[in-house]
Formats: structure tokens, sequence, C-alpha cells
DNA sequence: CGTATAATTCGTTATGTGGCGAATTAATGG
DNA sequence: CCATTAATTCGCCACATAACGAATTATACG
């Protein structure tokens, strides 16, 4: 039981969502997950931490970057979970938004998105300047 | 996705998935929840109306009591969703013991059960013990 | 080595959630 | 009406969780 409530409770975050969402067919990195949900790179790795924990998503690191993607072989009721969410939300809206955001993502270069958010422009941290020292 | 996250919400607590496979093939009265569960009837009501909103159970009142089922006609991430709890917890250790006492409590009268609750047996309340007798 | 950098962990804070008992509501039966 | 009773709503508390920035870790490269 406490293992399967991981799972549901992996999946009571839309954020959680989101990101498998997004991991459907393709592998991804963490800055890109980072650019497609507009949070905080801590807040982020704290989610994927709790999918792997679920074993929602599985992970391979590559120098400094870490790649996570939906598990290879799935255990079933993991299997469900991930159909289940995709076939109920495949006609969502925000969804459809994500999508297209994601496509733009894709098409950019990591090594930039990493820079942009290394300069603090991931966020909603709008005008802020940086530290003073 | 609001909808569809108020689903993963109510299953991401353990005592909700409880009543939900409870509620398979059956038809019951709160306070046979309540048994079930060994919690508050406030805290049981919270509950339902959570396992409503989220449309993963239907109900009907006849006098005093309430009773709750499973959707007759689920929409289909509903069905989807209970058949994945269904199938993820059947061979579950936690899942038998419930469905014996429910067996138990399905042989008692449902007055019996509401009258012992009404005395304070049901919760670790001050008095009296509970039903762990 | 030391520096740079992607990601994670840590510490804090604000909000959400589950739990209870008390009060209230709704239905039955004097 | 009033009393009884099943269930819900309300008010409160304890704890969990999501968010952030700062500090730390891990890896690559001068």
């Amino acid at each position: 039981m406490h293992d399967f409530m991981n799972i549901t409770k992996a999946l009571s975050d839309q954020n959680r969502v989101r990101v498998l969402l997004a991991l459907k067919g393709r592998e991804l990195c963490v800055c890109q997950i980072i650019e497609l949900l507009g949070l905080a790179p801590s807040t982020v790795s704290k989610h994927m931490s709790i999918l792997k924990n679920a074993r929602l998503v599985e992970w391979r690191k590559e120098g400094l970057w870490m790649h996570y993607r939906l598990p290879d072989k799935p255990a079933p009721e993991i299997k469900t979970a991930i159909a289940w969410i995709c076939d109920s939300l495949k006609a969502n809206i925000a969804v459809k938004r994500d999508s297209a955001q994601l496509k733009k993502i894709l098409e950019m270069d990591v090594e930039d998105i990493c820079k942009r958010q290394n300069g603090r422009i991931c966020c909603k941290t709008k005008g802020r300047n940086n530290h003073e020292k």
C-alpha cells in the first residue's frame, strides 16, 4: 500500500503531472524541465526526486546534465498510471500549451537554456538584479 | 486539468483509497465506512465530500442514512482510475485485512453499528475503548 | 590543483491537509 | 412541535508539502 500511495501522492501535484506528460516519448534534461515549469531549480529537483521515489521516472547522468525519462520497463501499476494521465489529459488546453512550449524548448540549445537560467532569467523574478557583494 | 487534479488529489490519501476499494461491488452507509476506517464521523464525512467532488463516488440518501457507491456510469478517467486502484492493490495485505473486516461489518445490523458509534465506541476517544477489542 | 557550472540538498516560510470535538442540519417518530 | 439520531459543517490544531534562496555536491575543463 505504501508503494502505491507513493505513486498517488506523486501524481497529486499538477507540476509533477506536467513533467510526466512532457516526458512522453522523449528524455529531458533538468534545465529543460525548469524552463517548461518556470520554477526554481531546487523546486524542480525536489519534484523529480518524488517522481523517482515513486518509480514514475528513470534517470541518466551525463556529465553535468541529468536526463529524466519515463521508465523503459514500467511495472504494471506505473504503466497504467502514465497511460491514464496521458489519456485523461490529451485534450486539455493547458497541456497543449505545455506541448507547444516544449516544442520551442526542444529547438533551443540546451547550453543556452542553462546560461539563461544562470542569469536568473528562468523564473518570474523579473527585474531583480543580483546580489551586492 | 483542474478536474483531473481533483481526482489525483482525492486518490492521494490512503483512507480514501481504502473507501473506494470497500465500495467495489456494493453500496455502503457512512456508519459502515466509519466502522471500517476507525475515524471520527466528521473526518469520514470530509473524505467522502472529497471523493464526491472528484466524482469518484455517487450517493443516495435514504432517511437518515447516506449511502455511497462507485459511479454507475463513470467517465473514462474515473473508470480507469478505479480499475487501476483495484488492480494495483488486489494482492495487498492491508487491503485484504480491510476486506475481511468489511465482511464482518456487512454481517452486522447497520442500526447496531450506529448505536455503538453513538456510544463513542467508534474512535479512540476518552471514555470507552474502540473496536480493536 | 582551482574555477565554472548543473543539479541537489538544506533551511525557512507560507499554505494545504487530515484529524478531532462541538455545533448544526436533516430526517424520523413521538 | 420536540426529541432523537445520522451525517455534515465549523473551528481549531498538528503536521505535511511546495516554494524559494543559499549552500553544497559532483563533474568538466583550464
